[in-house]
This record gives structure tokens, C-alpha cells and sequence, in this order.
DNA sequence: AATAGTGAGTTCACTATTGGAACTGAGTCG
DNA sequence: CGACTCAGTTCCAATAGTGAACTCACTATT
């Protein structure tokens, strides 16, 4: 494929992108999410091939995705788990899902899970990070260059 | 590459991966979002090769995401637009984005705009929609089985 | 002691996708 | 007439993905 590289890029989407962007990473970190972390355990519950496995667990734990830590040492057996910054990244994802099942026909959501702050079943919404209103794309307009406010 | 196909899967994440998870799409649909509409001008503009923006292009009109009209009837023109589906993902990627900028270096935003709503820049977050709440990871509990609250 | 099983990969052959460049075709401009 | 624009299509070589089988170091079973 000689797949495109936007690691130099200069732009946010396009760089995360680069991290997360195949079709099997965001399932990856969504088994991740829901406490998937050894090898056969991604392999058997998404049915991707070892090889590709390897390549995309190697390529996120570089990126500082998932840490791989070895928890047995006779035999070496290793645990893939979220970081930080992979912690961070299940929002993003639910994001997306909830997307999914907006538009998308008979779909269930990634995961089901409860919201400890309000008791009940987390949904995701995107919203601006300023005033806490939905984000939507009739809300936007270019920013007068210069301007940072 | 064989690409493995999501389309079938009950999982709402999946099946949007399925749809936009790749590494041109969101890039297709950033300057979709920008203002870009012609084939020429994406092609320009990403320096994607152009059998690999016809597919992306079709696939995207395919799933509903964007629109193409004929806006010149001699010679024939066409202009690709974000639908209503569309135009709800842009804050989707406008999530991805704000991880982007977070957690990786020397980034950009991918688009400056204003937000008419609160008059600052936007920038997004992702919350629970029941209660507004930033979602994370560590919020979040498995939901006891058949409950739906 | 021999066999089977497990976790974590690697190797191999095969196929599908991508990138890049060139080409087509319809129509407009000077 | 020749050059140019838009919207693709065609071709090839390079690369990435798939599935199956194989390795290796241990552990458990019979």
C-alpha cells in the first residue's frame, strides 16, 4: 500500500490520524477499554491476523498508546493496557460510536456502561470546551486571521 | 491488504470505522468541512492519489456521508457536500482533533473557527449527553446486564 | 517420560490496496 | 488550432493485509 505518512503534518486530525487511523486500531483500543489486554485475547476477539496484531500493538505502544508490561517472567507472558493518553482516547471513541448509532441501522452501542457521576447509561456528545453548547457545523465560522479568541 | 469488512458487525464503533476509518477519509471530510468541494481541489489539497479519491469519494456517497451534484451540465461538473449525516460528523472529528492536540507535538488545529454561540474559538470535548459531565474512562462502570439506565 | 496445551509472536505464500504517472474525453478560452 | 480545466480511468510496481502453519519457552496432564 505504501501507506501515507502524516506523522509531519501540521495538523491535529491529520496527526491523530496517523496514530489511530486504520480500521483496526480503534477496535483494538475498544477491547483495550473494556479490559481486553493479552495477545490471543485481541486476537480471538476481533479475528485480525497475528502479524497485523503485532505490527498495530508495537505501533501503539510506540505512539504511547498502550504500555506493555511483561507480568510473568517464567514464561514471558505480557500485558497490553491503556496509558494516559489511551485513557484519553475512549471518549473520542464513544464519540464515534455515538455517531454510528445516529446513522447507522442496527447497530448496539461498544460498550455498555454506566456513568458514575449521573447513574446512567453514558452516551457521548460532543460540545464545545468554551461554553459547554453541542458543537455543530452551522455553528462555526472562520476565525479572522490573527485572531485567537 | 483485503481489507477486513466491518459492515456486518453489531457494534456501533465498528461500523463506523467501518465508514470513516481510514487514513484519507477524515482528511476528505476535514476539507469537506473547510469548504472544498471539487474533485480537483481534494486532490490538490491532500496529495491523495487520484483512483484512491475516486473510491474514497464514492464509498463516502455510497454511505450517505456526502452528496454529488451536477453543478454544470456542459461540460459536466461536480461538486461533493457534506450531507445532514456528514455535517454531524464534523464534531466527531473535531474531537479526534482536540486529542491530537493534547497529546501530540507541534500541532495545528485543523480548522480555526469561531464558535457563534459563545463567540470564542471552538474547541471540543466530549461529554455524557445525560448530564453533561466530561466522560472518562475512569467514570465509567459495566452496566449490569438488562438494565438500560 | 511423553504428550498436549498456552502465550506471544514469526514466517510464508497469496491477494488486495495504494501511489504515481500517464492517459481519456468533454468542453472552454484565446 | 492549440492550450487548458475538470473529472475521472488505466496501468504498473510497491506495500500491506490475510490465514495458516510454525517456533519457542514453559506448564499441566496422563
Amino acid at each position: 500500500m505504501k501507506r501515507n505518512d502524516f506523522s509531519q503534518w501540521d495538523c491535529a486530525l491529520a496527526r491523530t490520524v496517523d496514530v489511530i487511523g486504520d480500521w483496526w486500531t480503534p477496535l483494538i483500543l475498544r477491547d483495550a477499554a473494556r479490559g481486553v489486554t493479552t495477545f490471543d485475547d485481541f486476537h480471538l476477539s476481533l479475528g485480525i491476523s497475528r502479524n497485523t496484531l503485532t505490527q498495530r500493538l508495537n505501533s501503539l505502544v510506540d505512539h504511547g498508546v498502550l504500555a506493555k508490561t511483561l507480568y510473568s517472567e517464567r514464561p514471558k507472558r505480557y500485558r497490553y493496557a491503556l496509558t494516559e493518553q489511551g485513557v484519553d482516547l475512549v471518549p473520542v471513541l464513544m464519540a464515534m460510536a455515538s455517531w454510528g448509532q445516529k446513522w447507522l441501522q442496527d447497530v448496539s452501542p461498544p460498550f455498555r456502561v454506566r456513568h458514575k457521576r449521573c447513574g446512567h447509561e453514558a452516551t457521548a456528545m460532543v460540545v464545545c470546551a468554551c461554553c459547554g453548547e453541542p458543537l455543530a457545523l452551522s455553528d462555526l465560522e472562520p476565525l479572522p486571521k490573527g485572531e485567537s479568541a
